[in-house]
DNA sequence: TATTCGATGTGCT
DNA sequence: GCACATCGAATAC
């Protein structure tokens, strides 16, 4: 079964920042590791947009550590955060933009018990993958996949085996202190994986 | 070289 | 709801 996943191509992630961000909702984040398969449903992502954006870590000069935002779509930015955790955004657009997509959260669909056992004692399933530092951990994303390609055949996304209809829900972004007032997380209305958060009630179906 | 602080998670109240 | 662990990157000096 896991033959069946596929990654998407380039010309997926070269495109407006926003609509990746929109897009990704729904696809399968999927990870080979030591011969297992750990693959998610990608359920919240949130957009960060290069230097028209104060939150995002390409915003001001080119640094050691937003360099790799400056890559082409599809590279993989990973980077290190409160001492303790990583983020694991997937940069779009045309190189030399600076935009990336966040991924937030993921509904797991294989590779469950592995995921268990690499977030320690959970309360149950939905604690699971629902932050973006806990979903690295759990799929064992960590600073040396930064820089690489999110379309290799160990780490990408893949459309869906199964695709389902659903609605999305847009709203500010989370545990940022700039670039408040965007509307740039979009995140699957009433999926049980998404982050519990004051903004889900303050959010918008998008049309 | 020194200081600040963060795209978070956890645990306790 | 709130405090805080934890440390590297960015910024200040």
């Amino acid at each position: 079964m896991s033959k069946l996943y596929k990654p998407l191509k380039h010309s997926f992630y070269l495109r407006d920042t926003l609509d990746v961000a929109k897009n990704l909702l729904g696809k399968v984040l999927v990870k080979k590791v030591k011969n297992r398969l750990l693959a998610g449903k990608i359920v919240e992502t949130e957009a960060y947009i290069g230097d028209h954006d104060p939150a995002c870590h390409a915003y001001r000069k080119i640094t050691k550590r937003s360099r790799t935002l400056y890559q082409i779509g599809g590279t993989i930015y990973v980077y290190f955060v409160y001492g303790n955790y990583y983020c694991f955004n997937i940069v779009t657009e045309e190189e030399g933009r600076g935009c990336a997509v966040l991924i937030r959260a993921i509904e797991p669909l294989e590779g469950i018990e592995y995921m268990k056992d690499n977030r320690g004692s959970v309360k149950n399933i939905y604690e699971l993958t629902n932050g973006p530092s806990k979903l690295c951990l759990a799929f064992e994303i960590e600073s040396d996949l930064n820089d690489k390609d999110i379309t290799g055949s160990s780490f990408f996304v893949s459309n869906p085996l199964t695709e389902k209809k659903f609605d999305i829900a847009v709203s500010k972004r989370i545990g940022i202190n700039v670039g408040k007032e965007f509307m740039y997380r979009f995140f699957i209305k009433d999926n049980p994986f998404v982050t519990r958060h004051k903004f889900n009630k303050e959010s918008f179906l998008l049309k």
